[in-house]
RNA sequence: GGUCCCGUGGUGUAGUGGUCUAACACGCCUCCCUGUCAAGGAGGAGAUCGUCAGUUCAAAUCUGAUCGGGAUCGCCA
């Protein structure tokens, strides 16, 4: 070993212990005579003196050093002279006077400081990305990913689960998201795909008895980029036989619990999990990954809206379409810019126009409303009854600020939970140290999709459609409510889970209600389809979202950030510059021509 | 595919038609300095303002295109 100790860990009972350390100089203060070097290794910091009286080669080797040159030192812990304690570090009552220096290795200038307060460009990062994860806070996220992970193995394990690896290369069985796609060399024009998530192959693994499998798996998805979207992403990926949906929430809430305690004491989490019905978070809250940790929830006007004067609303009801709103408490003395913009944010999710009416906290109650009280674009189409009516479906107060969309209600509703979400933030009504688990459950197995005219699964197709709905299948399959659930935390999803369907028959009719073919169902599930004729056990399980759960946990925004080698927006990697083109002879091997796009 | 924001020394920012021969902070280099810890002091180097085209007597600044990054809708678990 080139280290007897590690920097973070001398403290005053190891005082005049001789002792070597390795690591990375994180700064330099020279005094002339006196050189102190903060090294850095990856647990902590330790401040070192060159002093000549102590040893005057390394004094003078110490004067070539700089900021991460990798350096090798052996001295004497010695307790810091009184007045020169630093209380910042938790060394920082001692320091290390040393006799030696060898330097390891010399390094250039770094791009950029290493240090958690200094913001610097997301390709320079990327480009660099082995230097930024050498901040303290990334080797933070790094570490707090990997007890996650541990965690999950750990109590896993216990719970009886075996971890089993599924294959990355695999066959394409598009559904859902487009396949990153490999092609073989030994069968010329046929591909792999990378799974999307290994879902068939762990269903697979419950015919074969496992009976509980686990993985953290990578999944590839090749469709745009977000925040909170990578082109390869971990879960937790697990599956049980002889289970129910409440035994497999159990299970997770369970470890997610001890996760968010163990990993973050800090945060405050919810429990129980709330739970709440697909329809009932669509009605409260317009979208099926409600943050529920402030309220202004959705109220339907659709009725009342429609007796006023106004044509969009109208328009809107005898169309069939919905009315709704929220109430976004003390901000009725929002002005012109204020309003346009919320407009505008409106537009961008989709919304024709944002209908606000603004009520004056001068008013004495929504009884005593009078005319001179109200702001609204919409005034002189909505009569004082129709406001007051409104103002107490949607229990609005005088100083409040309703914020009213018009149109289908699938509009309707992304709007609203957009800027629900977006006048939260605004109003700083969240404690980013909460963390809101709730269970969204009983979603419907299919929706219908306008543009292919067809239904397809909301989720996927495997998941088992309630015994009660059965009836449905066939004749209104809209209405068929499915054994299927979602983890939600602060308004993100963590993940998905269902008791899947363990019968051929069932799983059969299923295929053909979204319109496959016989060869599609064949070609894509046959092996499934197959093992379910073999003693397929009832079973269920989830995938759960690791980078999703691990930026909550550290409180970042982007996936980006606790993943040791992300990619760019535009699915590149600025460090090994990839996507990259190939050798003509490896094209050749794959028996693959490149037909460039025009432009 | 759409919309929006950003691109100026190594890093982060300022400058939004002429006074820019581009400013500031940090970093970097040289010298001084024995108690600093975001050390201090003195001096210095470093940018054709993402790229291309256009408007103009004059462009970092205006226009268009393009490339790159980010946010978001579509898309996607």
């Amino acid at each position: 070993m080139y280290k007897d100790t590690n920097c973070g860990e001398p403290r005053e009972d190891t005082v005049g212990s001789v002792i070597t350390v390795a690591g990375w100089v994180n700064r330099r203060r020279d005094h002339g005579n006196l050189i102190f070097i903060d090294l850095r290794d990856r647990t902590g910091l330790l401040q070192v003196v060159f002093n000549p009286e102590h040893g005057e080669n390394a004094h003078d080797l110490a004067q070539s050093l700089r900021s991460e040159w990798v350096v090798q030192v052996t001295g004497k812990i010695v307790a810091r002279l009184p007045g020169a304690e630093n209380p910042d570090l938790p060394t920082g009552g001692v320091e290390l006077s040393v006799t030696d220096l060898v330097v390891l290795n010399q390094s250039l200038t770094p791009p950029f400081e290493i240090s958690d307060d200094v913001e610097v460009e997301a390709n320079t990062r990327l480009k660099y990305r082995f230097i930024d994860l050498r901040r303290p806070r990334m080797q933070e996220i790094l570490k707090l990913r990997h007890r996650v992970t541990h965690i999950m193995w750990d109590y896993l394990t216990k719970q009886g689960f075996t971890q089993v690896e599924t294959p990355i290369l695999i066959k394409s069985t598009p559904e859902g998201a487009r396949d990153y796609v490999v092609p073989s060399r030994v069968h010329p024009g046929d591909f792999y795909a990378l799974p999307q998530s290994p879902q068939q192959l762990k269903q697979l693994l419950m015919v074969s008895g496992v009976e509980r499998y686990f993985q953290i798996a990578r999944c590839f998805r090749d469709e745009d980029l977000r925040a909170d979207r990578q082109p390869e992403h971990t879960q937790l990926d697990f599956e049980m036989s002889f289970v129910h949906q409440d035994d497999v929430m159990a299970i997770v809430e369970d470890l997610y619990t001890r996760i968010v305690k163990e990993t973050t004491p800090d945060a405050v989490i919810n429990g129980p999990f709330v739970r709440l019905t697909y329809a009932e978070s669509m009605d409260r809250f317009g979208t099926d990954k409600p943050d529920i940790r402030f309220g202004m929830e959705l109220t339907t006007i659709t009725a009342t809206a429609a007796t006023s004067d106004a044509r969009v609303f109208q328009a809107v009801a005898s169309s069939g379409g919905a009315i709704r709103g929220f109430v976004a408490p003390d901000c009725g003395g929002y002005g012109r810019k204020q309003t346009d913009n919320l407009t505008e944010f409106a537009k961008s999710s989709g919304a024709q126009g944002l209908v606000f009416i603004a009520l004056d906290e001068s008013a004495p109650s929504i009884e005593g409303l009078e005319d001179d009280h109200i702001k609204s674009p919409l005034k002189k189409f909505l009569s004082l009854d129709v406001i007051k009516k409104m103002a107490m479906e949607m229990g609005a107060e005088p100083g409040d600020l309703m914020l009213i969309v018009a149109g289908t209600s699938k509009l309707v509703n992304t709007v609203l939970s957009n800027l629900r979400n977006e006048m939260a933030k605004r109003l700083e009504m969240v404690d980013p140290k909460n963390l809101a688990f709730s269970w969204v459950y009983d979603f419907p197995l299919f929706e219908w999709d306008e543009d292919l005219k067809k239904y397809e699964p909301a989720h996927h197709v495997f998941s088992a459609p309630k015994a009660e709905h059965m009836e449905y299948l066939d004749s209104d399959p809209g209405k068929v409510i499915g054994t299927l659930w979602d983890l939600v935390c602060n308004g993100s999803e963590m993940g998905s889970g269902s008791i899947r369907i363990h019968d051929k028959d069932l799983q059969t009719r299923l295929f053909n209600i979204i319109g496959y073919s016989k060869d599609q169902i064949s070609d894509r599930f046959g092996q499934l389809l197959t093992a379910f004729t073999y003693g397929a056990p009832p079973h269920g399980g989830m995938g759960l979202g690791l980078d999703r759960f691990v930026a909550i946990l550290a409180g970042e925004e982007a996936i980006r950030e606790v993943i040791a080698f992300p990619k760019t927006q535009s699915a590149f990697d600025p460090l090994f510059d990839a996507p990259s083109q190939i050798e003509d002879e490896q094209l050749e091997d794959l028996h693959i021509r490149v037909v460039m796009p025009k432009k």
